[in-house]
DNA sequence: CGGAAATTGTACTATTCAGTTAATTGTGTC
DNA sequence: GACACAATTAACTGAATAGTACAATTTCCG
């Protein structure tokens, strides 16, 4: 059940609620990992996100014990949500080359339209990862990532098309690296030097700028 | 205060002090830019951060007015301070593509001996660029390192050995999410995928890695 | 010297905020 | 309809914390 089926729940009236634990533990948690992206864990309000949520500061103790577990379990959440919109992705079927761009372009692109999620992850380093470290959960998630990366390189390289000595895990972290800064510093980088590359335009050139910095990093010198 | 305990004061010399208000300000801002950086905005405490003077928390709001005040002057005097470590690269007498190289892997290291800068950078991002955008200050520091990097590009433009149709921009986007997301994203991804890039040989590889990225996303291709 | 200005320590306040108390009402199940 | 548990509400508490009042001390400079 989606969250937002429940917003239309009528509240009104004496008879007005349904028993939905889940509901409303998931109204809390999209609520919660809004006001953490947005604020930080210390600048972030309990009575903020209770007051955003549909049900009461209470409930989210209530369900959730304290500040410190909403927020991991919002962390947790977060990365569920993300991984999962990469399931999608099939590469098997694509020759190496074109498999890496359609992978660099949708980590660029997904990341963009994530940025919740970029700026826990960006809280969470503020934190030393001392909440990730906690939650073997996401800790697994990953792993299908690099081992999904190995053998697409591998295949370019059986092919001759990449070439040798690389490892998934320098690719993917430098994909990662340019995706990642994208959306995290966009607004440093705007302010600094102009948001040419931040317009509808730019956007795109600068995804095909990683796609091409990536290509260009892994692919064999003719 | 009985004459003993002001004997017993630990004020340095003997009777007292020197007046010294530009030594106690950069002793608060020195103070307060690690605490900021360490902690976030929100995060870091004033009593902690008067603790850690060696002047007292009056004093600090005698000179900075406020606690988001004396943030901002931090950030500034982070900027500066980085920028200014970053006057004596000299790139005018190599040829384009090793003065590119050189560079980039000063970057690298330089954003990795940084780390204090980083995360106030990324705490600036998190407050969505706020108090940077009051700063005309730092505005202008970062020009210069765009005019430096134009000029070096059409260099190499007009020997043939970078390709046309860059912009400085584009390139400086590109080392810095390089260099910034190495530091910046650290520990998660350590976390994530294991510390091999973040050992001293692993870092090493990763500034070749930069190195080779950049060069050739801007590489004139034979 | 002696007064003005700068500098500092102590102790306080006003507020914010995470977390709690305690009582109540609705729901599903037998 | 009785019982257990899910869900809810509003006011409260105690600790933490940004910011201040004010007196005391020291230096500066005539």
């Amino acid at each position: 059940m989606a969250v937002e089926d429940f917003a239309a729940a009528p509240k009104g009236g004496k008879t007005g609620w349904k028993q939905d634990p889940e509901g409303v533990r998931a109204d809390i948690l999209a609520t919660a990992l809004a006001e953490f992206a947005e604020s930080g864990l210390s600048g972030a309000r309990m009575d903020e996100i209770a007051a955003k949520t549909r049900t009461s500061k209470r409930m989210i103790y209530y369900y959730f014990g304290s500040k410190n577990e909403l927020y991991q379990k919002a962390l947790e959440e977060s990365y569920r949500a993300v991984r999962s919109g990469e399931e999608a992705l099939e590469l098997d079927h694509l020759d190496p080359v074109s498999a890496l761009k359609r992978l660099t372009e949708f980590t660029f692109t997904h990341h963009r339209e994530n940025p919740n999620f970029i700026r826990l992850v960006m809280i969470e380093n503020i934190h030393k990862g001392q909440y990730l470290a906690q939650s073997d959960t996401i800790k697994n998630l990953n792993r299908a990532a690099i081992a999904n990366l190995d053998a697409l390189y591998e295949r370019g390289v059986k092919t001759g098309v990449f070439r040798e000595g690389l490892s998934p895990l320098r690719i993917h972290w430098l994909i990662s690296a340019i995706s990642f800064f994208n959306v995290s510093n966009a607004t440093t980088f705007s302010l600094l030097f102009g948001s040419e590359l931040y317009g509808d335009l730019g956007q795109k050139t600068a995804c095909q700028d990683a796609s091409d910095a990536v290509l260009n990093f892994v692919r064999a010198q003719p």
